[in-house]
DNA sequence: TCGGTTCGATACCGATCGGTTCATATACGC
DNA sequence: GCGTATATGAACCGATCGGTATCGAACCGA
């Protein structure tokens, strides 16, 4: 395996297991055990825990925000029709054995601090997704985009958040009819 | 102080530093030192950690929703005020500087596993409320109370995550503007 | 083939984890 | 006033935490 194969192994590795266990929870010398890596060659790669654990976040966002933005331009190319099919996306997540909850609130209850670096990474993602949903209600010329993107937004994270505890049957599809009913007759 | 006196002390302080830092980076060692309460005191209350966490889960929800239900039924007699009125008093929990996120989504992301006693409190609580929600919506008497409860909750969710990571400036009250189109000529 | 350099596995570090043991202090029944 | 039962605090337990030092192996151009 060459170097940066192994980085990769490491992230993907280190994002599964703080997903099923958490941050805190998953030790380093679980991550190396897991993977076979050594712990030398962990820490050549990520300065800390710390380092590591931004690292996966980022990758996770930008798989995350790619994942999404390929389904929705697929689906339609319908601007209502694309934001609602960011639902069907949502769906296809909460379908996912492994899924545990939203990996960047996760990460910013376990790291509240807004000067943590965890937290900053976490803000990002949330901030930039933001951003591509109010790019998806501009294009559909949405009156008061901001204002509706933040609602929408709202949707996703409280389906995926009710999907978390209470489990996920149907609850993207209800997110979904909610949204339909949010921007009808908004134009 | 007397031994029921230690027990809420412990637990208030235990939800203190549970919201602040999280569950698995709250030690017990930091618990007794910031109570002045002897670890086997602490042991004699509670038979394990776990256990701790589950009384403390136990006790917010018991808090939170009293002081829904307190507001709520102080906001408005009329059926569909009141259920925005929940939007009010989800406002005044952003506001608090303690307020770090929901504490029962960040314990179900901390202790995943569907059987662990934590998860299940977690559990109990958004089944607790969300049958409340529910309530308020059949008294309104809203078509289809189950789908519209969800949808509701989904907000409230959805409003304490995206305070949690981006900010609480208006968030209660955008989410409260989506409630009132979610039910609005809906009857 | 050699000398030098980078790499990785192991053993180890002090600190802290959740939890227990035990000896002492205190309160209370007789 | 005395003996007993209970509550307490402090010291301690093995395990694990995040992070390092050491040392041998593999690899490099010459």
């Amino acid at each position: 395996m060459r170097r940066a194969e192994k980085k990769d192994f490491l992230l993907d590795t280190a994002i599964r297991l703080f997903n099923r266990h958490g941050y805190h929870a998953t030790g380093v010398d679980r991550l190396i055990e897991e993977t076979g890596i050594a712990k030398t060659t962990l820490y050549r790669h990520f300065a800390s825990k710390e380092d590591l654990i931004v690292a996966a976040l980022a990758r996770v966002d930008e798989q995350a925000r790619d994942e999404m933005r390929i389904f929705v331009e697929a689906a339609s190319e319908d601007p209502s029709t694309r934001i609602l099919a960011t639902f069907d996306q949502l769906a296809l997540w909460l379908k996912d054995p492994e899924f545990k909850g939203c990996p960047f609130v996760a990460a910013a209850a376990e790291y509240g601090g807004a000067a943590d670096p965890v937290f900053q990474q976490a803000r990002l993602h949330k901030r930039l997704y933001l951003a591509y949903i109010e790019e998806l209600v501009r294009a559909a010329r949405i009156k008061d985009p901001k204002v509706v993107a933040q609602q929408l937004i709202m949707l996703h994270e409280g389906a995926i958040a009710y999907a978390q505890v209470l489990g996920t049957d149907g609850v993207a599809a209800v997110a979904k009819h909610a949204a339909e009913r949010l921007i009808g007759e908004r134009k």
